[in-house]
DNA sequence: GTAGGTGCAAACCTTTTGCAGCATG
DNA sequence: CATGCTGCAAAAGGTTTGCACCTAC
């Protein structure tokens, strides 16, 4: 699926949902899914001034709190008191690697760790929505350059 | 492992560490020993103040630092804005389920989860120290009384 | 005696909100 | 043309910090 695609996904999604869609949303959403980083609010805001430096930062966040509840971004925790966003328009679950040295973020999917997620959650009467997994620790080339 | 020991412990490894232990420290770290729940440093601050109202709240920040740093204090992210921590000592390393409806936190373990993660992260060339694993969905009250 | 710790209040930083004006449907 | 959205600036709310005083070792 191609960037103009999705974004025409989200606009119709947006409209069916009695929003409105307008040129800074527009713009909100192409920088999103133009990117594959997990960025906070703030770089989001940054990356959307370099079209129109006349966008504000309530907008960003409005329109991120919009994307989240209608499922095409969603929100991670990287530990720095920030929030970061990641879109999931043409993008499959994934969890997180996070690297406490140099901060990289890596994506990995494993499907035995995602059935016994279910399993334990079953066990204890949860019906799983979603659910947020991260692992913390040293990166291949930080493990080189740096002991630990 | 009764809470006294549990104390001595914190007091000794921070003493190791060229910390100083002060009557804050001591009454902050009893406090969290004291309490299974998970808690925000300001629930913290009120814990402590119940024995004495004059400890500050600067000082249950300095403190929960020092004792992460030290591995006996865990952080975890509600989601709510607000870090939250639990204490580690005496208290197996378990992963927690989030009800979205009653906000009920529950812990458990999966010993098969944990090995996968492992499996995946080596996969990587990662070599982790810590992870996070929420699940968040209905707990079994929540579905009985409302639907979802 | 001297690091290191504490309390206070102010600073910080991310996120949210009130409001007046504007643009979409 | 009504409702929802935007921009601005101010407020909120959790966390950190500067500084003077204090205390454990």
């Amino acid at each position: 699926m191609r960037i103009d695609d999705e974004h025409g996904l989200v606009r119709q999604e947006l409209k069916q949902r009695g929003l409105r869609w307008t040129s800074q949303r527009s713009r909100i959403v192409r920088a999103a899914l133009a990117t594959h980083d997990h960025y906070t609010a703030d770089e989001l805001l940054g990356l959307c001034r370099r079209d129109d430096p006349r966008i504000s930062r309530a907008t960003v966040y409005r329109t991120l709190t919009v994307l989240e509840e209608a499922g095409f971004v969603e929100g991670l925790d990287a530990g720095d008191g920030k929030r970061r966003f990641e879109h999931v328009l043409g993008h499959a679950h994934h969890d997180h690697m996070v690297c406490l040295q140099c901060g990289v973020i890596v994506e990995f999917r494993d499907d035995e760790l995602e059935h016994r997620q279910e399993v334990a959650a079953r066990r204890l009467g949860f019906a799983i929505k979603r659910h947020s997994l991260r692992l913390y620790g040293s990166c291949r080339d930080c493990q080189r350059k740096g002991g630990a």
